[in-house]
DNA sequence: TGTACATCAGTGAACGCGCGTTCACTGATGTAC
DNA sequence: TGTACATCAGTGAACGCGCGTTCACTGATGTAC
């Protein structure tokens, strides 16, 4: 690659760092002005142009770098929980781990999933579904390994992701005291769900209607 | 009241109406501006401060009628249910028939739950938090005519509830359709942690830790 | 290796626009006597 | 009931501001020979 294009690849990334960094629980992207985010990363306003040809387009990048963090969360969690087994209290540490390291960048993803703009809240919901779509699968998995089979593991799964989400929003500005807390909130509001549909399961099968 | 201020009220009112209006899916209260609603209520944009030090004034005005609006709700499931006694079917509809009804109040309260602004945060999670309050009551209630005691009743409201506003932003813009299909999954959801917690509390008591 | 030309990331001046807010005002409604 | 004065919701002109976007440009980097 040449010096001028890893150059540009360079600016668009300090771009990208700059509208992240006013991301704030005070700043959403919608509040953010392309010459606010030029100006942070250091260029004109008009070299702007040259990278992205909106603000949105911009947020949208920002989008897609979430859902590489989500899925790098979901490997993640899935390799500790081969090392210790305890698949609720593993995914949820690990979650809140991923959490603290890119708060911005969940923020962005939480707040803009129920947000202004269409190509956004389609972005978004994209990489939850296909988030859900991965742990419905290692629910199924484990529950047929278990031998405790859930009713529904695709709406488990969208439950537990609601859950799992909405805290995550509460944890993001809060302290560390009240981040446990709502761990521990979260993990036993996880188990109900959980052993709830095991327990539909047994009464009902699967084809209830 | 004297003619002055009846018709202060009705000015004031038409401009809550007018902010109501132009939020929609595309539109959230941040991207309001204060001349675009004194325009969309047909007075001058200086005669706004007559009624409202600021917009977000207006907005958190909009935010207690949200309020009662919840209020309302419940009272309306709970005379429902005594009548006709399914206790999850009952309050769901209620609750999508309400959505129906204010549609653009409840966008609002949802979308700005976590969103740019601290004290429409505050205000928007006093009144969850009552309602959740509420809700806790009724299950603990409920729990102890059934005989089938529940693990931590303030737990599993909060999860109802998180579960309810969730699929109720999705409820928001959906077709008929998509509407009956949410609110089908939406009762199973609310059963499997009803289920899961009575299940909890049957093996563990309520003192688990 | 050296030369002539092409590419293109970054620039600074300029534009028109809608915004929030101030101000001194108007005239209908309310009040005191 | 009539009169003189006070109140105050609504007004229109004016302001300064930051915005997104256009344009023609510069000069370093890249390429062909």
């Amino acid at each position: 690659m040449s010096a001028r294009a890893e150059q540009k690849l360079r600016t668009r990334r300090a771009l990208m760092d700059a509208a992240l960094r006013q991301l704030s629980a005070d700043r959403g992207f919608g509040s953010l002005s392309l010459r606010e985010v030029a100006r942070e990363a250091g260029i004109a306003p008009t070299s702007f142009y040259r990278h992205f040809a909106e603000l949105d387009e911009l947020g949208l990048a920002l989008v897609d770098e979430g859902g590489v963090a989500l899925r790098q969360l979901m490997r993640q969690a899935r390799k500790r929980i081969a090392r210790n087994g305890s698949v609720i209290n593993t995914s949820v540490d690990t979650f809140m781990e991923y959490l603290g390291d890119n708060a911005n960048l969940f923020r962005l993803m939480l707040r803009e999933k129920t947000g202004v703009s269409k190509s956004f809240r389609t972005a978004i919901h994209a990489e939850i579904d296909h988030f859900v779509t991965e742990l419905a699968d290692d629910l199924h998995r484990f529950g047929e390994e278990e031998n405790k089979p859930l009713a529904d593991s695709r709406m488990v799964a969208e439950a537990m992701v609601t859950l799992v989400f909405n805290q995550g929003a509460e944890a993001l500005d809060a302290t560390r005291q009240e981040k446990e807390a709502l761990s521990h909130r979260l993990k036993l509001e996880l188990r109900m769900v959980l052993v709830g549909a095991q327990s539909l399961a047994r009464r009902g099968g699967t084809a209830r209607r």
